[in-house]
DNA sequence: GAAACCCTAAGGCAATTTCT
DNA sequence: AGAAATTGCCTTAGGGTTTC
């Protein structure tokens, strides 16, 4: 109506014109089904801004015009985790799986039923949440404190910066998940930085951690990195990890859709070599799939082991392989005075990585002269030594 | 080029749990 | 009880990225 247009108060608009760039930013980055054109989106952002700058008293911190910018933090802070981020035991093969299996029901019994989701590789991430605001984003660190990121995490469009309140979730929550670079916007940053002469980045997954970590998050917010989220604290009404994913979807947060429940071991395993098939075919990299024991009742049974849950695996794909030559072999002495064995390699690509070194603690065979005998090493990716 | 992170993996060894 | 397996903790180390 050309009459109420005419008349519309600023504060009005601003809040009609956020709460439409919400949805389709939620259309768009978190469901990746766009309702508009690029152009119509652009054009409401524009007026936004446009109000924005006339009224900037306005302006509020969760408007979608505000994800860059703010305070530009020098340093990155260290935040101590609610709880601690956890790693997971992995399994690279049926048997440690079996195995697995095996501890869970003969802890909780043979009604199990499991989560398994596609394990992203890229790097996880903590969301705070508090009266329906992003409050801080933090990386993992060491488990125990991570990194400040906030500033930078904000950048990315797939993190609502709002939620609606939700029944049985309290004003602070937490969100966990992974930020990943996308393969396409991985290669399309790979052939700008070639047409500016600059060099390529190597892998996603690095890349990744290196975008979330920029001091400015300019250059974040320009790296198109993306996100899955899977774990929400306290869990309010769910009752399980399945639910879990299904209540972080409705609140707006971007979940994986690949995930499956699935009600025996057998299952599991076909879910994995389905996927081992298919990986290539994903937008993303994963590097195996999360097992997870679905309900939270059994999950409080079986309880932690230290640093992992005994409720959940990480199924693994085999690694990949390369051979090479040793040129060779040098020994290091380690702070402690202890002797390490390192092989110098002719450089081999394997997983995306250049391999030059590995340590010889494990793949090395010495046969009962102490003479190491293997021509070759075999080895798994970086890393993996 | 160095330092500080990120993520990952294996070895050594002691403590603990489980099996026979 | 004694042996075997598992777990827990710490160390060393690999490649990668960014900032200074």
């Amino acid at each position: 109506m050309s009459k109420r247009k005419k008349t519309v108060d600023p504060a009005v608009r601003v809040d009609e014109l956020r709460e439409l760039i919400r949805r389709h930013e939620h259309a768009y980055y978190v469901l990746d089904e766009p309702e508009i054109s690029d152009a119509e989106y652009d054009a409401l952002f524009i007026e936004l801004r446009q109000v924005e700058e006339a009224r900037p008293d306005l302006i509020s911190p969760d408007s979608p015009t505000q994800r860059v910018g703010g305070e530009a933090s020098d340093q990155f802070a260290k935040v101590r985790h609610r709880s601690p981020m956890l790693s997971l035991q992995n399994a690279f093969d049926e048997s440690e799986i079996r195995a697995f299996d095996k501890r869970v029901r003969g802890a909780v019994g043979d009604k199990v039923t499991y989560c398994a989701e596609l394990k992203i590789d890229g790097l996880a991430i903590s969301l705070t949440y508090a009266k329906g605001r992003l409050q801080r984003a933090a990386t993992r660190g060491d488990g125990t404190v991570g990194e400040d990121v906030t500033a930078n995490i904000r950048t990315i469009r797939s993190v609502p910066l709002t939620i609606e309140p939700r029944a049985g979730l309290p004003d602070v929550f937490e969100v966990r998940g992974e930020v990943y670079f996308p393969i396409v916007a991985f290669e399309k940053l790979n052939r700008e930085m070639e047409a500016a002469g600059k060099a390529r980045f190597v892998n996603p997954r690095n890349t990744a951690a290196g975008s979330v970590r920029q001091i400015d998050p300019n250059v974040t917010a320009s790296r198109d990195l993306q996100t899955f989220m899977y774990m929400l604290d306290p869990a309010g009404h769910t009752r399980s990890q399945w639910d879990v994913l299904s209540a972080l979807e409705q609140m707006g947060f971007r979940v994986n859709k690949h995930r499956r429940r699935l009600h025996s071991i057998e299952e599991v395993m076909e879910y994995h070599s389905e996927w081992q098939r298919h990986r290539h075919d994903l937008e993303y990299e994963i590097d195996g799939m999360v097992v997870k024991v679905d309900d939270f009742g059994q999950q409080l049974e079986l309880g932690f082991v230290a640093r992992s849950p005994r409720w959940a695996i990480a199924f693994k794909y085999a690694p990949e392989q390369a051979e090479t030559e040793v040129e060779e072999i040098a020994c290091y002495v380690g702070r402690t005075g202890v002797l390490t064995p390192v092989a110098h390699l002719k450089p081999v690509i394997v997983g995306g990585v250049t391999v030059r070194n590995v340590t010889m603690h494990n793949e090395a065979q010495v046969n009962e002269k102490g003479v190491y005998v293997g021509a070759r090493v075999v080895i798994h990716r970086a890393g993996d030594v």
